[in-house]
DNA sequence: TTAAAAATATGATAATTATCAGTTTTTGAG
DNA sequence: CTCAAAAACTGATAATTATCATATTTTTAA
């Protein structure tokens, strides 16, 4: 099994503040495991006990509304740890975690993690900053849910999947999703997604092939996201 | 001036982690100053170099949208602290906070907390908590921006206002809040709150003289708020 | 390979929400 | 108290978005 040592998760987040010790220990307990595509790591009102670390794959996090539909709060990549906000108030999971791509996630019990809180204050401020950073992000989003338009929306979130996940070889976004996962990020009916990403395709913005999207016209996008 | 020790934001929050000396040491830096109903606190984009305990009185934290539209994203009551994230990130205000009552503000500088943060670990972890909660109600705020409509949305809100603020004497709100404010709240246009408030006041569900506001069918805003 | 299922796409229409225009009511400064 | 400004309200209409129906394409599993 790989080392937490050289992982790439330890390189991303507040896991880079512990110590060689400590992560030597927390290799030692850790579980390793494959998920597939469309598979569930964990969902809301679950007991998490722990963390999860992100070797590889990207997975989404959503939440169900009263309505029945499911709204996708944000797109997780390699690197990123998931768990970390009922480890801190011990509450169950308040969302739910599927993966879009195959995955390998190592799993860290709650314990070893704590203790890591109690002795080591860098980890603990480091976790600190990495909170007061989501909730900034989360705090924006609110901002674009509740005043764009569903096509500010979907061009901000083109965007943003550029920034995150970047191209591979031919241009194309490194991240596929479903017309329907699409539609669940920015809020709005799959339909209305199709349409808006065939208008884009249209207007010469994006390219299209089945689930491969390419940005053609940045600037255009960003005049779009914000209302022009 | 009043001393830390006896004040209601001590008791309300992270702050009530913090030893007697620590709170002493505050009590003899801190500022204290009287702000109108209309002033603005702090806006965004500027350098806080400290928090804001609210000692009584009831702000708006907003935040403009790039379409020019001001969006509420939580309204803060007396023994609340605000600034929390600027502390621990270092970053100028993402946020606006403004006065939607006459208030009672301190002001306690930077260096102060940040001196807590690195000595006292219950403080920092209490901070951390906090976070972690504000992070949970930040997500369903998303869901709830992204899933529902207006209507949905007033409900909900209305529910909270009575959670948060209660009632006074009259069974009325205790909070005063323009048309414009609550359609900010919910994001949508002034009209459309003012409508969908009439709506709810011809269905019995609430009454309105003004901006006093009593709900008196509770079940039914339920009801409403989850969709039916 | 092929049939069934799922995903994507498109049209028609309904429902929701925003915008504009104008009126009435409330508020607050002098 | 008075009057001008702001806020609240109402109606008409336009724009956006959802829903339903159905066709086409892609994927999956036997």
């Amino acid at each position: 099994m790989a080392k937490c040592e050289q992982c790439i998760v330890k390189q991303l987040n507040s896991l880079k503040t512990l110590t060689k010790s400590e992560l030597l220990r927390i290799s030692a307990c850790k579980t390793s495991q494959f998920v597939k595509k469309g598979d569930v790591i964990f969902d809301e009102g679950e007991h998490l006990n722990g963390v999860f670390c992100i070797s590889s794959g990207i997975c989404k996090v959503s939440k169900m509304s009263s309505n029945g539909r499911e709204q996708i709060i944000h797109l997780v990549n390699k690197g990123s740890i998931l768990g970390e906000r009922s480890l801190v108030n011990d509450e169950v999971a308040n969302l739910k975690a599927t993966a879009i791509s195959d995955m390998e996630v190592c799993f860290i019990p709650r314990e070893e993690i704590i203790s890591d809180l109690k002795k080591n204050p860098d980890f603990t401020m480091s976790l600190l900053k990495d909170m007061a950073s989501s909730l900034k992000n989360a705090d924006n989003t609110i901002v674009d849910m509740a005043q764009k338009t569903v096509k500010q929306r979907l061009a901000e979130m083109l965007l943003n999947l550029e920034a995150s996940f970047g191209y591979n070889s031919d241009h194309v976004l490194d991240i596929h999703l479903s017309r329907e996962d699409i539609a669940n990020i920015i809020g709005t009916a799959t339909e209305s997604a199709i349409r808006l990403l065939s208008e884009f395709k249209k207007d010469n913005v994006i390219t299209l092939k089945g689930k491969n999207i390419s940005i053609i016209d940045i600037p255009k996008l960003k005049k779009i996201a914000q209302g022009f």
